[in-house]
DNA sequence: CCTAGGTCAGAATTTCCC
DNA sequence: TGGGAAATTCTGACCTAG
């Protein structure tokens, strides 16, 4: 038995709804009277029922939704929303108390009272739970007459919902039907994935739909490798028949799709696969997988809009935390509670969605889950006028993800944030994570609860999480949920960290209220402060200011200093310190990249270039890392995360003895050399700017940024260093013994590779192998 | 007034068992 | 192997102290 719920305080969300809807109802009156209905919408009168067998109100409900009522098909929908709200969670009005629910709908312009005495009325005729499963009523696949043609614009009527209870049998709705086909499609598409990269095999699709308790949960796992052409298949059986469902779907899409889908779970393929080591990863990376994702997700709003025009192109993996890895499930919870879409819900989630559609087009599942939609659309439907692949929005609203948005299927007054409660003191402020409305400035952003109390939960404890996918996964308010591993990444990339406190709120702010003087004048240019040269040319002007914006830059592109979360009860073994030094290259290499985005220019280089230098330089970095936080121990000992203080026997027990040395020197000698924190940040610069000697394509480019970062060395040395001529050169000295530290770990991680010592993620492989191909001189540099 | 951190109901997921 | 139920984990709205 769960605990009594506590009464809920403050407005309620059903009093939002309540709100939201009687507007939105207006809207829609005088739409309607002026004749017009929204493109992309069904008729309604075909197939209006959502249950047949459905009690007496809720028949008269449905067939007043389907001669256009506009007024009931809003209670519909807040029945919908709100029927899982504990009424003891609902304050009441004593006078709501003394009222029985009312059976029939209240007249435009009713109070919400009466609203709600309806509402109340349809929630008891609903409240039984469902428990539904999905039985096709195929015995084979070779009797076209009695499988259903999936993917056509037919109705569904041999695909059946039966309760599990003493419900009679109800039939689907064709619109009910065609999500199970999306559902299906997706779980096929996974399958098919799973063929690919088992060898090409034909593919096979194996989808299980699962009844859940409460007749609202069904989800759709791949499971099996049989073939469907292959194989007999007996279609009275669950598994075998949702299976030829996924088939039929699949040989229902047109071929551009179909070519679309396999073409992207080939990528995928290939990402997974571990046999085919090089080859495959060379053209894993050329393809735009992992280091090149994380390279193409900008963050830069130019090239947002740009990256969302793709995505309409795009059929997207299915990211699931599960044990199984490559099986993507689809977690499709409620879908089956009775919903129904419309032209009113349809508004209704444009205006809850602040009147944008969502541009991902994905279909997004309660868990966060997102499925491809897109592709999954069978082509020749009257209801979707398009092809799938175009960017006109009317064909996606009936896939659309804010149908499945979870807040929309079912009324959870938790998540139910009323938007004036918080509003960030008043200021419409978005979380910079994931675009809901921020809460507050926690952690230095502005940010939601959600992404509060997660950034919370993550620096709290030990974390481990790991992306299913290709850690670039989209955070949004919807997406949050899918994936912790980027959604703490996106934390830390728009600045969270444990550190900021009201303070540096009010530091942020005044320093952005300075903001808009910066470029009006030197004045306020640190770099111009106690500077020997006190008549500064326009030409040196603009170089210092130029010094200014890259340190910025680089400034804000800060890398956290992340937890190793080093097990520190295990015996301090080669393997235990070795595991934990390379589970932390492996999430730091994931900053590192973004980190690099930042480096002014480096984005205009060619994706190749940016490939390159990284590969070229990755452990230079993660070492110049090491380097600087270790100045504070004088070369005595190395910090490799602020809970991982190696001292000096321990380097020669994870037999990185010289490497170590090595750095530790540096580090001594960086101390000695005092070394600025503005100094370090060009440091690093120079280390990816300077990572490859040889013409690559973007070479003048990468001369230029080269060329700028070193005028910034040299500009912060004459302001920290005026007096010291051999300051510079001392320091990029250092970066010579940075660069052979790196190679012999490289070589020494290469080795631990090949005997198996220790497990590398793909992306730390992959840049191992790319080095050593680098070194075998395979690379063409083009 | 604001935020970090605590709390806990409910949702989501995993595990266990038949 | 599927499915139900229990166990566990995660999420985020709300609360409180400072």
């Amino acid at each position: 038995m769960p605990p009594p719920k506590k009464p809920k305080v403050g407005r309620t969300s059903l009093e939002q709804f309540l709100t939201e809807d009687e507007s939105h109802l207006d809207r829609r009156n005088s739409r309607d009277s002026e004749g017009n209905s929204p493109a992309g919408t069904i008729d309604d009168g075909s197939d209006g029922e959502v249950f047949n067998s459905a009690s007496d109100s809720e028949k008269e409900l449905n067939v007043k939704s389907s001669s256009v009522d506009e007024r009931t098909t809003l209670f519909h929908k807040l029945l919908l929303k709100s029927r899982s709200v504990d009424e003891q969670k609902v304050p009441r009005s004593p006078d709501d108390d003394a009222c029985s629910p009312t059976a029939s709908p209240p007249a435009a312009g009713e109070n919400v009272g009466a609203f709600r005495k309806y509402q109340d009325h349809l929630r008891l005729q609903l409240e039984k739970p469902r428990q539904i499963e999905i039985k096709l009523e195929c015995t084979s696949p070779k009797e076209p007459n009695v499988a259903p043609e999936l993917g056509s614009n037919e109705d569904y009527s041999n695909v059946t919902v039966k309760e599990s209870s003493s419900a009679p049998q109800q039939r689907l709705t064709t619109d009910q039907g065609r999500l199970i086909d999306t559902l299906v499609a997706s779980a096929l598409a996974s399958s098919a994935a799973q063929s690919i990269i088992y060898g090409g095999r034909s593919t096979s699709y194996t989808a299980a739909p699962n009844a859940y308790p409460h007749g609202q949960n069904m989800s759709f796992s791949t499971c099996s490798m049989k073939g469907f052409e292959n194989e007999p298949h007996d279609l009275s059986k669950k598994t075998d028949a949702t299976k030829y469902l996924g088939h039929r779907l699949y040989e229902g899409l047109n071929p551009s799709d179909q070519s679309r889908l396999a073409s992207v779970y080939r990528e995928w393929a290939l990402r997974q696969n571990k046999d085919n080591a090089f080859e495959r990863s060379k053209q894993y990376l050329e393809s735009h997988r992992r280091i090149v994702g994380l390279l193409s997700e900008r963050t830069d709003e130019s090239v947002r809009d740009e990256r969302l025009a793709d995505k309409e192109n795009m059929v997207q993996a299915v990211p699931a935390r599960y044990p199984n890895g490559i099986y993507s499930s689809v977690g499709i919870n409620r879908m089956m509670g009775g919903y129904r879409y419309d032209t009113h819900q349809r508004e209704t989630m444009e205006h809850s969605n602040g009147g944008k559609l969502d541009e991902s087009g994905c279909i997004i599942s309660p868990t966060g889950n997102y499925v491809p939609v897109h592709s999954m659309i069978p082509s020749g439907q009257p209801t979707i006028n398009q092809s799938p692949t175009s960017t006109n929005m009317e064909g996606v609203d009936r896939y659309h993800p804010a149908l499945m948005n979870p807040h929309f299927l079912h009324n959870d007054s938790r998540r139910m944030k009323p938007e004036s409660s918080h509003g960030a003191g008043g200021v419409n402020k978005l979380c910079q994570v994931c675009s809901d409305n921020a809460s507050g400035f926690h952690y230095g952003v502005w940010s939601c609860e959600g992404c509060k109390a997660f950034f919370k939960r993550s620096i709290q404890g030990p974390v481990d999480y790991v992306c299913p996918a290709t850690n670039t996964c989209t955070i949004d308010k919807h997406r949050r949920k899918s994936c912790q591993a980027c959604r703490l990444r996106k934390c830390y990339e728009v600045g969270m960290n444990k550190g900021s406190q009201r303070k540096e709120r009010k530091s942020a702010n005044s320093l952005q209220n300075k903001s808009p003087k910066r470029p009006r004048s030197n004045s306020g240019d640190n770099t111009a402060i106690g500077s020997p040269d006190s008549t500064p040319t326009p030409a040196k002007n603009s170089r210092k200011s130029r010094t200014t914006l890259t340190i910025e830059a680089l400034s804000k592109a800060e890398m956290p200093r992340l937890e190793s979360y080093h097990n520190h009860s295990l015996p301090p073994t080669r393997q235990h310190l070795l595991a934990s030094f390379v589970k932390l290259a492996e999430k730091e290499l994931v900053y590192l990249i973004n980190w690099a985005k930042n480096v002014p220019g480096y984005c205009e280089l060619s994706l190749g270039d940016q490939v390159h230098l990284i590969e070229c330089c990755w452990m230079e970095l993660l070492f110049l890392n090491i380097v600087h936080r270790s100045l504070e121990h004088g070369g005595r000992r190395l910090v490799i995360a602020p809970d991982l203080v190696l001292e000096r026997p321990y380097w020669a027990t994870m037999g990185m003895s010289e490497v170590f040395e090595q750095l530790a020197a540096v580090s001594e000698q960086l101390v000695q050399y005092h070394l600025h924190n503005e100094e370090f940040l060009l440091l690093q610069a120079t280390v990816l700017a300077n990572a490859e000697v040889r013409k690559l394509a973007s070479y003048t480019k990468l001369f230029e940024i080269k060329q700028s970062i070193l005028d910034g060395v040299v500009d912060i040395a004459q302001k920290y260093h005026p007096d010291n001529l051999r300051h510079v050169p001392s320091l990029l000295l250092m970066l010579t013994h940075i660069r052979q530290a790196a190679e012999r770990a490289v070589t020494y991680f290469q080795s631990l590779k090949a005997d198996g010592t220790v497990t590398f993620c793909d992306l730390l492989s992959e840049m191992l192998d790319a080095q050593k191909e680098e070194k075998t001189g395979n690379h063409n540099l083009s």
